[in-house]
DNA sequence: CATTGTGAACGGATTCACAGCC
DNA sequence: GGCTGTGAATCCGTTCACAATG
């Protein structure tokens, strides 16, 4: 195995992966670092060596071959085969990933939701239903799940984590505004909303700034 | 005007903030950057040069006065007055995202909800009426915002900002899974969860290997 | 004497410049 | 000729080590 990936490089492979999809949507075949640069914002030696850190996939004067990478991005990625995964946290915001993840993403299915609160049980989001947190473990193993979404308040979150972990989670998303502490052996991932918002709120402050000036 | 902050150090400070909020409600008077070090997993000299960027705040030998450092990142951040913000696109993710940050954030107030779905027209989200885009320019006048989240599909996403954009918006974070188009005086942050989840899938696959080998 | 604030060293990611190849 | 692949140079953020100071 190749020494690990820069996180940042990771980060930008689901954007050239999209642009794939759009490309042989409209029967592209070939496309060039440029073109790829000029449609994710990435430079084209950026990309171009994003892409050679996992083998040389295109062609010299030519450019890359859009099923080809796709297929390769894929691969990498690991959406090549279906990912299980599941949804801790019924509220709004479980909800709607839930929702948004099934419709938009064919290789990835949520094959359950969690959540402890008696009015959102029994509730059915895009054909799953809502379950309470004593029957994880056994969806989990049916479904051989790693991945996982946390959507539940900050109070509680820690200890879900502790309980996917105890169930064989290897990555987590959090939703909750909270720091999580996990084992090294498990990937968390924080997409705090409160910090996005909070950044933004400070460069439409610093726009501002500058546009006055 | 000092020179502009590193984005890296902007997206700290929501956190900072997040732990003085809950020290000072344990009436914690001072605290230490070896002590937000273990809160937040930042390194101590991370914290300190973070917080130098923008001002002298500790005292040597004792550490930081959590309410005056509290004072000081509101201030930075711009949280220190009302942020009028509208949401466009009153889907799933739309509604979760208005409830999630009117309920958590005392200093930020959606005040107005778009989107051209009939179905979606007249709801109530948390008091805040869904209209239809035509309606976004008053909204935007009357309370002079400055900031918005997208939430519509990939394929309307850039008109919208063209919209956004012509009405003075400054700040965007878009929720849309696509590369957007906007001058260079207004700051767009994407906050795309297929990328997020994508990437995630990436890293479950990485421990997994791990775990094995 | 504990802890901040900071110049210097380090490291990782991006950009440059060009060699390699179709 | 045009575009990929890549070593070298550069840039930028983090870590180190310590001077400054209440």
């Amino acid at each position: 195995m190749r020494r690990n990936a820069p996180k940042s490089v990771i980060k930008r492979l689901p954007v050239y992966l999209r642009i794939l999809d759009n490309l042989i949507r409209r029967d592209v075949e070939i496309i060039s670092s440029r073109i790829l640069s000029e449609e994710t914002g990435f430079t084209a030696e950026q990309i171009r060596k994003d892409l050679a850190f996992f083998g040389a996939f295109g062609t010299r004067g030519t450019g890359y071959n859009t099923s080809y990478l796709r297929e390769k991005l894929l691969r990498i990625i690991g959406l090549d085969k279906q990912t299980n995964l599941i949804v801790v946290g019924a509220g709004h915001l479980g909800k709607a990933l839930t929702r948004y993840n099934i419709t938009k993403n064919p290789y990835v299915k949520v094959v359950g939701i969690f959540d402890n609160n008696p009015n959102e049980l029994d509730a059915e989001i895009e054909g799953v239903k809502v379950r309470v947190m004593e029957e994880l473990p056994a969806v989990v193993k049916e479904h051989d799940v790693k991945v996982a979404m946390i959507t539940v308040p900050a109070d509680v979150a820690q200890a879900v984590v502790s309980t996917l972990v105890d169930n064989g989670i290897t990555a987590i998303l959090n939703f909750a505004p909270t720091k999580l502490k996990a084992p090294d052996n498990v990937y968390v991932h924080n997409a705090d909303l409160t910090i996005e918002l909070q950044s933004l709120i400070y460069y439409s402050l610093e726009e501002e700034k500058h546009n006055l000036g």
